[in-house]
DNA sequence: CGACGCTTTGAGGAGATTCAAGACACGTGG
DNA sequence: CCACGTGTCTTGAATCTCCTCAAAGCGTCG
């Protein structure tokens, strides 16, 4: 079909880079100008595969840079001393992971994929120069970093919810990430199982289960297994805002 | 007693920079060399004071710089949208605090003394100043802001646990952390309320009372209302490690 | 000393977990 | 193409942890 050159041997799909990629806006490139993403497309590896439970990086090994999905969704594991591994974060299709290695220099979390993907990968060293010659770079990684504190005090207020409330959150949230990304956000099919959520909103997969058939019940969603469908978003959105508790004095 | 020159009209006390602070190894100088703490010291406000109660600085309000407490506690509140209210942290004497605005440039947090605290404060554009001459200050910043990831997966991780291990956990961090700071590690008084720590922890106040009083029928801890003495500090610790729970698969 | 806030202690109940068993889905090999 | 096996999901029942409500002790400060 496409002819090709010397110079590239790629198909016509691989002839993506940084300044045609759809997912600039989010990516590592946001807030940089189009000169500088040119700059940093040519320091980017792009199309990495990784099969469905295969490891994108592990815990313990050292910082090699931030990375990019193309496509599919990832778990951000950490492991406890006792064998118990929490999820800490899952990562939709068009972000950016790899913040838990960035100011040790070393991953804190194992990153696995949930279903296959295709990623983008910084190297490491790259950031190093990029982040001493371009401070908007800095100020961005600093941005994002202390955006971690806001998800933080997000996360301790759902974990004084009820499951109920923290399941409504939960699916609104995917629905507005993928949203963001330009997915169908009230029509998905979540990539992991029910007991992959239980574990990261700290309830068991079968309170998950009963749950997401309550909400059924209750025609705010559809749920047939992975796949689900927002109907009432107001009414889930109420759910987990109106019903609040333990809110001392 | 000492002589007061035209360029001090400060006591005593107040002659602490922060070159001969005790609290530097700590603070915002960690990191930097001498001279570099030398400048710094310029840049500080020194002595500041809230009694009991008072904002240190309010949520939302514009970001004003770090803030290092010398000597008292104080607690970080989060307010939710419906009234509740969420303690993220608490601050003791020596720790600096001031994260939850540097990335926004807001705050997202208020700072409430628990008691009367005396603080330093690092104005906001004297940082700007900093972080552009000293890439070190810089690092920091950023080390200091990924730190909060660390933070997070740990306190996820102490959310899917018990109310014991909760509070077995929260005694041995407070012991930790005045440790660090030179105060005794065994026997410390705590200066939040029962409902306060019940707050952070997300378990009722009452729960928290009933479990210092078990760990003091174990012979682990001594209770005297605020008062606390560490008694059995290896069983206090097996205590939260040895009885984990929920690890899925 | 009296008031107020903090802490302790008890009793009852709600929500979520755990255990157990069955249904469903998916991929593999016959 | 169907049978089979494994992993996932659903549903029920019993149990337990922790919360809520209530009331009484304790301490502190004006």
């Amino acid at each position: 079909m496409t002819s090709i050159t010397s110079s590239s041997i790629s198909t016509t799909k691989n002839t993506v880079t940084c300044t045609n990629c759809n997912l600039d806006k989010f990516c590592i490139p946001k807030g940089l100008d189009r000169f500088e993403v040119g700059e940093l497309a040519l320091l980017v590896n792009r199309n990495n595969i990784r099969q469905k439970g295969e490891a994108i990086y592990h815990a313990g090994s050292p910082f090699r840079g931030m990375i990019a999905l193309r496509s599919g969704s990832a778990k951000l594991v950490s492991f406890g001393q006792h064998g118990n591994e929490l999820i800490v974060d899952f990562i939709l299709p068009g972000e950016v992971l790899g913040f838990d290695g960035l100011a040790t220099q070393t991953y804190n979390c194992t990153a696995i994929a949930l279903e296959t993907v295709n990623y983008c990968h910084l190297p490491a060293h790259k950031i190093d120069e990029l982040v001493t010659q371009k401070s908007c770079l800095n100020h961005l990684l600093l941005q994002r970093s202390c955006s971690q504190f806001d998800a933080q005090v997000e996360r301790m207020m759902l974990n004084r919810r009820s499951a109920e409330e923290r399941i409504a959150s939960f699916i609104l949230q995917i629905s507005e990430r993928l949203k963001q990304r330009g997915y169908s956000e009230m029509d998905f099919r979540l990539s992991m199982t029910r007991d992959e959520i239980g574990n990261h909103l700290g309830v068991a997969h079968e309170t998950v289960s009963r749950i997401f058939h309550l909400f059924q019940s209750k025609q705010l969603i559809e749920v047939k297994s992975k796949h689900v469908k927002i109907i009432d978003k107001k009414e889930l959105f109420n759910f987990y805002t109106t019903y609040s508790l333990n809110s001392p004095k």
